[in-house]
DNA sequence: CTCTCATATAACAAAAAAGTTATATAACCT
DNA sequence: AGGTTATATAACTTTTTTGTTATATGAGAG
């Protein structure tokens, strides 16, 4: 049972099509960072902001491997079944993978 | 099946407490725009304004009944079962009705 | 027809979100 | 140590969201 101002805080993060790609790409297993910078059309640090919303909402959790972090859902949130449920209904959005060849995305 | 556009577009109109507990409040079934009114320490046409979005993203329908109109969840929906799965989800917020006596809500 | 009530829309102000460029930090490589 | 790469943060701008007050619309009541 989720309180209000607790769900449309997370509904708000979720409720951005940058965000729900980077979730969708993360269902099928870690990604580093590198590889939303190369998907999207945005700036490093628009991505950087995006993905730390996504951690302050309890959502991802980061683990850092030589000068890359590689992001993963958090399976300990309490919104996790939401988010894999939301991602199980949401179309696949076609993976890139333009990352340096020795990032172990 | 949702496609991200879709789906992300649906979350941010969810992701606002307002509109919440608004749905919430809905899905005992039907109620009178004055209900809102009458909850929330917003103005009236910030009021309208929320019910506009929600009905702008399909998920609430309306029924004129003399001067009072009635909001309810639309079932039709695609999102519908998304929305009530997640108000299933959600804590109750506590009813009011300091609406007009002749106010069939 | 005019008054009142419920709701919607318009015009605008304030706050929040999302982007940019520049710079900082951290780790690796030579 | 000094250069390069990956990521984060700061400062700032633009856009979007959310609220407000004033006004319009639509329906019932006298």
């Amino acid at each position: 049972m989720y309180a209000v101002e607790e769900l449309s805080k997370v509904l708000k993060v979720l409720g951005d099509s940058t965000r729900l790609t980077m979730l969708k790409q993360m269902e099928a297993g870690e990604q580093c960072a590198c590889s939303f910078v190369d998907r999207f059309d945005i700036s490093q640090p628009a991505i950087s902001r995006h993905l730390k919303m996504l951690r302050q909402a309890g959502l991802l959790l980061e683990r850092r491997d030589k000068q890359w972090i590689h992001y993963r859902l958090n399976e300990t949130s309490p919104f996790y079944p939401l988010v894999t449920e939301l991602l199980a209904n949401l179309e696949t959005v076609e993976p890139s993978c333009d990352c340096e060849p020795d990032c172990a995305m």
